[in-house]
DNA sequence: AATGGATACGATACAGTATCGTAATCACGA
DNA sequence: TCGTGATTACGATACTGTATCGTATCCATT
């Protein structure tokens, strides 16, 4: 009885799945590379190959497009699992490094920061699909120790989240460059400050 | 015989000052607004009161303009002396979270980040002129403590200014919000953590 | 006499729509 | 099995209205 199983009837041509995939691609690269406003249908329809009533047949405008195209990005990476708390923050942070320095991947955080007031479900949209999911990796990962009495009692978990993720935005800004070890320096800096049992150095 | 003391000939029609702070006062407002590539000059004419050749005869180009609103920013706030590290550390960054709560202060930033591809010099001016001073002063203050033995001798002071500053963006890019409380708790994370010596929570 | 400012202009780019001929898929009938 | 028509998607192109950057022309000011 299902609708999904049963495929309805699709009276005429019916549209071909990899336009779209090849038009989203498109549209999430140039969204990156150009930002929001410089991002052209035009550029779209022809650096996929289509053109631009294709496109507009399945979005019905250019904030649509983008938003499908932002919702396109796969949080592929795994939760990380090393054992131990301090691994464990250290790898989730390697991952989020790698994908912070993809080409223009800075850029992208940049073009939905800026849009907040013209566009903001961009930014809407960014936050519950990427943001969101990598702080939960990392309070989730803070809450098990906390939950193994590995942390103090009074550590606010979100400020140690924000102090994680910030810190490559703030370097990114600093000097467009991010060293390979940062992530396991940030979690030595800060790690003796949260832990339960402060050993020495 | 220096031509700044006799005040050399002026030929023509002399510009006027005030023209020239209202039109930086201007563009500066749009380019946090509404960004870079949708800031218009016709908007910039229509609002300072004045006319888009009266803002080519003072400036080559929009991105000329842009950076030399950028360049009027200025960083009034003098360094905060409270007497302890931990409270000037919470004054600077409180002084921070207020530049950045003003209206469009993330905009800006996300700004200047979407278009490094395109018009660099923007990111470049505002690590110069923002970024780079902030940072400094929150480094000397961390430099003090350490030459004062207040801080571990292993601690990385970029770092811990990488966190502290950027807790702010992430904050942002993850609310839209930064509450007031938000530098205290800040440096109280992190302070057990690159304190020289741990004393009760 | 030389520059200031304002209006107007040219050139270009863009979002979104319309049209045209073609290709793909289905339903139906021979 | 083969063909025919109906229906929809497709790429290509052109178009409309608007926004934009940067410049030229004109009069006012000093």
């Amino acid at each position: 009885m299902d609708a999904t199983i049963f495929t309805p009837r699709a009276p005429g041509r019916p549209r071909d799945a990899e336009t779209e995939a090849r038009i989203l691609q498109v549209a999430l690269r140039l969204l990156a590379e150009q930002g929001y406003s410089r991002m052209s249908l035009d550029a779209v329809a022809a650096e996929s190959g289509t053109s631009k009533p294709t496109i507009y047949r399945r979005w019905s405008s250019k904030a649509d497009l983008a938003t499908a195209a932002l919702n396109t990005i796969q949080f592929a990476e795994p939760p990380v699992d090393t054992g131990s708390t301090v691994g464990d923050l250290t790898g989730t942070l390697e991952n989020f490094s790698r994908s912070l320095l993809r080409p223009n991947g800075m850029s992208l955080i940049g073009t939905v920061l800026a849009e907040e007031a013209h566009t903001p479900e961009l930014l809407t949209l960014f936050r519950a699909r990427l943001v969101a999911t990598r702080r939960g990796m990392l309070h989730a990962i803070l809450l098990r120790a906390k939950k193994r009495k590995e942390l103090r009692r009074a550590v606010n978990l979100d400020c140690v989240v924000n102090m994680l993720v910030g810190a490559f935005y703030a370097r990114y800004l600093a000097t467009s460059t991010v060293p390979p070890d940062f992530p396991r320096e940030l979690v030595a800096t800060i790690w003796p400050g949260i832990a339960a049992i402060s050993k020495g150095s």
